[in-house]
Order: C-alpha cells, then structure tokens, then sequence
DNA sequence: ATCGCCTGGGTGATTTGTCAACAATCTCGT
DNA sequence: ACGAGATTGTTGACAAATCACCCAGGCGAT
C-alpha cells in the first residue's frame, strides 16, 4: 500500500548528509579531545551535566535514562563505574522504595568545573567560532520544536487531548 | 596564561545544548529504528553508503575511517564482521601492496537498496518534517562549512598559505 | 490479605569499540 | 642498494554498550 517512498529532493539529501558529516566528525573530534584534556568521556561529561543541572544534584535512574535517550541498562553499568571512581553515588529513595537517586559527589562536581572550560573552548573552536549568530539562534530554535516533536506521542494524529 | 575562558553566553549555551540533545535524540531514534526495521546498525548503514558513493563501489580502508570518522581499528573489525555476513569483501590492492579496498557485494547493494526507504521515511518523520526549507537550506550550508573547517588544519593561524 | 501485573532498577553474556603494539610495505636520503 | 622512518592495515586484550532476563517493590482488584 506504501508505494512512495518519498524520496529525498537533491536539497534534502544534500542538508541532511552534510548534517550527518558534520555530527559524526563534531562527535568525534570533541570526545576524543574532552578524553584527552579531561579525562572525561562523553559519557560522563553528559551524566555530569545532567546531574549539574538538577537543583539539588541528583536524579532518578530512568528519569536520566530517558533525558538523554539511553537503555537503563547502560545508565546502571555506566553509574557503577563511574561511582567506581567517585565521582557520583547511589542513593536510595525514601518515598519508592524499589528506585534510587543517583548523585553527584564533591569529586563529580570537581571533575566537571575543572572539564568544562576546556570543553567550551574546544566547541567554539571546532563550532560556534564558524557559526553567525543569526544562524545559531535558528539553529537552537530548530533543534528545541524537533525534540519536543521527538518527545510527544508518535504519531500526533494519535494525540486528541493534549492541547484541547 | 591563557586565564580567559571565554565562557558561553546564555544565547550560544541554549542553542549549543539544544543541539545536543537534539542530536542524541535524534541519533539514538533512527539507529534503534534502522535496527528494527532492517536489520542494519548505523555503522553498517554508513559504511555501505561510502562504499554506494564511490564510483565503483569501492574504497581504501584508511580513506572510509577518516571519512567517517572511525579509528582504523574499529573499521577493520567491523569490516570483519560485515565480511562475515556477506555485505563487503576486501580486495587487495594491486599498486599498493601493503593496502586493501573494502568492496560492497550485490548482497550489500541489496541490503542498503531496501533499508534506504525506510531509513528515509524515519528522516523525515523525525526531522525533515518539522523544519523550514529556508532553515534545512541555512543549516546545510553551516555543516558544510564547519565540516570544511575540521577537516582543515588544525589552528587556522597555522595555515599561511592557503588562500593567499 | 493476596494475586496479577506493572514499573524501577540490576545482572551476566554477547557484541562493539578502543588502545597499544605489530608486521608488512613503501619512501627517501645517502 | 640499504637502512631509518613513515604509512597501511591487522590483532588481541581490555572497556563499554546492548540484549534478554531477573528481582523487588508498588498498585489495584477482589
């Protein structure tokens, strides 16, 4: 029944490819620096940023799971090294008795103060140094509809109630 | 010496980690999607779309891991792996005896061939959809750009010669 | 209370990626 | 021609991610 592929237009495939380039060696290039400056991994830089964020510098497991899209599974092999390391622990929650906090230590704190200012340099280097300002706020408009889209029930035609 | 972070300002903070979390959605969406769609992880699906690109299917090992941004190694196991299940062949190289071209095989070209469309819906429906032709358009041409600029030298005051 | 079932999280085996060391060319300068 | 050095690709040990399955605690109906 699906016989249309919608195929890309030249502009499409021609946006997109360049857009999956520039990720892949973006990606690259800054993991493989904040490793070599840091010490960090992406990994941990991205846990480290998300605990940063929370108010009191902890988090549900799947709560963080979900915020930056990876299996549980990973989250809890990935929070036992790194609190191998010291930098968070586990808490475990009072009011749910089966679920835990994840928080981050005086050392995780450390760890990212004295990571991020490299890591900012590194990303203006490597990318907001070639970016106008115009295009960047476009490009942070762009990228917070799409997640949200990512973030709302599959398919809106599915979604009756939300707004109404 | 260098005691200026030049730390973000709040505009470039929010579009920089709106990019990122974009793209970990994004990322994470469409590589479990080609999965089960068609059977092909995202290593995979790039490595037969460099090989598609190339003129005659085929390419040197180091070539495609600086193309995509993988270490050599990674692209040698991997390539093993693939070997195994029939989707590429190494060929020596005649004129370099030490060098080898990853070559995709029909059963590759068949691979690629059906998960395309089905990777190219999921495109589009988690992001082509929801952008403007004038951003894709802008945003296609600031990946270019930047992609232009990591592949160039590393410190720009380095390169005397280039353009002049 | 207790049974079913869902949810939040952990575990171990398998796959994938990284790192470091290696062999086999090639490239040059002499 | 020959040896130092740089390239190209491989390998094996180790780290990290995924998968499938498990366990414990909550939640609601009877």
């Amino acid at each position: 029944m699906n016989e249309t592929p919608r195929w890309l237009t030249p502009a499409e495939q021609r946006a997109w490819r360049s857009f999956v380039r520039m990720q892949q060696k973006l990606q690259g290039r800054l993991s493989r620096r904040l490793q070599a400056d840091s010490g960090l991994s992406e990994a941990d830089y991205t846990v480290l940023v998300e605990l940063t964020d929370a108010p009191d510098g902890r988090r549900r497991f799947l709560d963080l799971a979900k915020a930056v899209e990876w299996e549980k599974s990973r989250m809890s092999h990935h929070i036992t090294r790194m609190t191998k390391r010291g930098l968070v622990t586990r808490v475990e929650c009072p009011e749910d008795g089966r679920g835990a906090f994840v928080v981050i230590t005086p050392a995780g704190h450390e760890a990212i103060r004295a990571a991020a200012p490299l890591h900012v340099e590194a990303v203006r280097e490597m990318f907001l140094d070639h970016v106008t300002p115009a295009e960047l706020d476009m490009l942070g408009h762009l990228c917070e509809r799409v997640v949200d889209r990512l973030d709302a029930p599959s398919h809106p035609a599915e979604q009756v109630e939300s707004g109404a």
